[in-house]
DNA sequence: ATTGTCTGCTTGTCAGACAAGCAGGTGAGC
DNA sequence: GCTCACCTGCTTGTCTGACAAGCAGACAAT
């Protein structure tokens, strides 16, 4: 493994929690390929001794890099860096904050899936679906025109709205976890400069769009209402054309 | 939060790290809502009593607890629900193999990002994208003549290339993390009777298809190939089609 | 009423110990 | 010489006790 003294992690480098410190150091050796798919890792003592921690802050991280995917342990046997580490679960910005490009990306990613979640609520769709969808709308309206400040949630509850719709709820739950992660980013269309350039009321103008389509089961315009607004979107927060998408609105299927 | 001494987890009632248990018992009560958002947890002390396991274990729970975004902790304050538990990383099949439903669903998610992907890839593909591709492609053709075994890993491959081809990190990883996940249900695909019944062959057939689609980039070809390969992937797992699983076969679509 | 301090409680970390289980070596038996 | 059961050392899993860091409410002083 091979780890300098001098990459030793302490307490007094960075503040924080040591196993957070030591989690990504180890997944930064296993990405980096530094230790190898397959590879057994040092023994929680020399871990710690390595690394400069007591081995209950090992365990911890040891843990949390097996709940990821990353390394699998076996007792009495040793700790190794998995087939296909960190597949267990997905996961975005690990690091920090997100940068421009990386926002893009994601965001083309969440076009792919909400895009795809819109032709299936329109295929879907119950009344009362449609009924929680209205009303998300229709919050997101009042906190338009009231100029209140919890726009965000409402745009973020109207999407959520959309993928109940499918009745995939795993389509679900990873708008829902996209969402998230963008409640940040999506933050400054809320702010009084984003509002006095008319963003949120063109946001509002394609939801309704949006809306209509799924109201009368029409799945083509649907993909493509979506497709439009997130499209819109992107270029509102300057997250750049997520690509060059020239698509022809709903040249698929 | 009121648990039964009854429901302690012991280590004689199931076998298993303890602090899988817990982490799963934690999950459950705060996805059911028996603990609320923004709720505190009973301390660690008074978990490892309730639940009958030592201090260590409790804290290994919660920090998984912890990284999955079901908790967060503040040192001198205590342990509290997140307000939107869970939705720091995206994980499937948390509990053992994945029922049909379940497969259908998370098809059907599949098949939103791979087309997708399949579009991106045949807008951006770089030679070298298109060598690396055409390879994985050549290779599951060879799989196919000679009977080898790794078929499956083929197939993986070139889903991974083009995903590769969208120079989209996430989806790249997305499309892994799903690939990987649904391995094990590819694999009957290629058992003797699957390649008796011309199974492989025809997924060989859509693959080439599509490489042809991206090789000349064609987004709209190249999406509906991916679409296409999908669907009849579906239906040759047995998954398909993806909706509509409530039992009776209601009229639409 | 406000402010500053104090005290108890909780999480974060450390240290040592034992149980459970694995892997390679050892030696008996053939 | 080969096989196989056994044994010993090592590693992870769990337990216990302790102390440091930090929070929150109580309390006292102004």
């Amino acid at each position: 493994m091979d780890m300098p003294e001098a990459l030793a992690i302490r307490a007094v480098d960075r503040p924080g929690r040591l196993s957070d410190q030591l989690v990504a150091a180890l997944r930064g050796r296993i990405e980096s390929g530094e230790l190898a798919a397959g590879a057994r890792l040092p023994t929680e003592q020399a871990l710690g001794a390595r690394f400069g921690v007591s081995r209950a802050v090992v365990r911890e991280a040891i843990a949390r890099l097996q709940a990821d995917g990353y390394v699998e342990t076996r007792q009495g046997a040793g700790a190794f860096v998995a087939a296909r580490p960190g597949l267990a679960s997905f996961r975005i910005g690990t690091e920090g904050k997100l940068g421009a490009g990386e926002l893009a990306q994601i965001f083309e990613l969440r076009a792919a899936v909400e895009v795809a979640a819109a032709r299936l609520a329109a295929e879907r769709r119950t009344r009362g679906d449609l009924a929680a969808i209205r009303a998300a709308l229709e919050r997101m309206a009042r906190a338009l025109a009231e100029g209140a400040a919890d726009g965000a949630a409402a745009d973020d509850a109207f999407h959520r709205a959309i993928a109940t719709a499918t009745h995939n709820a795993y389509m679900q739950r990873f708008v829902e976890f996209l969402g998230h992660h963008f409640s940040e980013s999506r933050r400054p269309s809320w702010t009084d400069a984003g509002r006095g350039a008319g963003r949120p009321q063109a946001a509002q103008r394609e939801h309704e769009r949006l809306y209509a389509a799924i109201a009368r089961g029409d799945a083509g315009a649907a993909a493509r209402a979506a497709e439009e607004h997130l499209r819109s979107s992107a270029a509102r927060l300057g997250v750049g054309p997520a690509g060059r998408r020239t698509s022809r609105g709903g040249g698929e299927r």
